[in-house]
DNA sequence: AATTTATATCACTAATAAGTGACAGCCACT
DNA sequence: AGTGGCTGTCACTTATTAGTGATATAAATT
């Protein structure tokens, strides 16, 4: 027993990376968390005031969602620049990629659409902004937003999380190998091509 | 207490329906099963051999799953087939529109992103079987297979389950609204454009 | 060294879960 | 009428959960 209360609230926090990593978030609750933590219970009420207190300085402690630069490698509006079609196309691949690297986020993802807690509605607001930053940079460099955006990266964007979240337990979608890298492959290319037909549409 | 012991069966199965789409996967137990059946639990493992056996049932007894008619409007290969493009999209559409319609298999369909089961199990056959006729059809009646149809339909047939499991609980995804007419009008007509550009691209 | 304070442990309650064995009552057949 | 089997009820065990009050022990302060 270490008679020290920061290490022993970080122990408690890192354990709930760990047993959401390992069992996922239906076996995350107070005594599981503290047997994995090494740690009496009690301590996370004292400390936290329970669990959701718990998850609200993991949140904090933790970036769950790709950073901008890990999702737009172009710049916009830049000599470089591609042309809208490409850009949003990999914005959206490189998101995809980001998130399969990141199986903590997903099993957050995938608690999200089960129940509201203080971590889904944490990463409910970043992703919202993060939608809202692409829309106005979109908007910023190229002078208007074509049509619907947000209705293209809404449609992108869920179709990839669903996907994700579903390659955890199941290894094919409608004929789709969704847990290889082959399979997404034809993932990536479609995503790329429905952007650039869709911009470059009559 | 009715001596009888099909209609005993009968109430356990109904008494599924009504608790999943009362209060979700989360809280379906033997108990609450028994309480909602208003029957003694031991009946549910004489008679079902527990919790699974009643759920095989249960699926074995509803139709979670669009009818192949409330999905395909139009007559491939027909006079009034309107074009590749629009068939497709309509039917993604329609499905859309289908499972907007059925809050159980929306539920169910929540429930397979978290764990296996008998029930999820069954939802997942019948959406492969139900996928492969719709390329089958497709590449019967017009010949061939447009470049990657199985992608196509797997991205936005992800696209649709995500957000009307996602709508359950929240109203808004990146910045599109999900729990309102007009949102979903949105993301219908991008269904409808992203089909119609990615068929008629150069 | 003695006392106070912060840190951690123990032992418990109350609620709920899945699952089982023994019993009560009705019905049909002999 | 009596017997055997089917249907339903009750009472219980075991395990696990969230949460709390009292207690021990190490460290810091006096």
């Amino acid at each position: 027993m270490l008679r020290n209360k920061n290490q022993t609230k970080q122990k408690i926090i890192t354990a709930v990376g760990g047993l959401l990593a390992r069992d996922g978030f239906a076996k995350l609750g107070v005594n599981a968390l503290a047997r994995e933590a090494g740690v009496d219970k009690v301590l996370i009420y004292r400390y936290f005031d329970g669990l959701p207190g718990v998850l609200r300085s993991y949140a904090e402690s933790t970036d769950f969602w790709p950073t901008p630069a890990e999702v737009i490698t172009q710049d916009l509006g830049q000599p470089g620049d591609t042309g809208s079609a490409q850009i949003i196309g990999d914005i959206m691949v490189n998101l995809a990629r980001a998130l399969r690297n990141r199986p903590l986020t997903t099993e957050i993802m995938a608690w999200e659409l089960v129940e509201q807690n203080e971590l889904t509605n944490i990463l409910f607001e970043r992703r919202e902004q993060w939608a809202l930053n692409i829309i106005e940079n979109y908007a910023f460099e190229h002078g208007q937003v074509p049509a619907d955006l947000p209705a293209l990266t809404a449609l992108l964007n869920a179709a990839i999380n669903y996907l994700i979240i579903r390659a955890r337990t199941t290894p094919v979608f409608n004929l789709v190998e969704i847990d290889t890298e082959r399979g997404w492959q034809r993932l990536e290319n479609m995503i790329r091509e429905l952007c650039s037909s869709y911009f470059s549409r009559p």
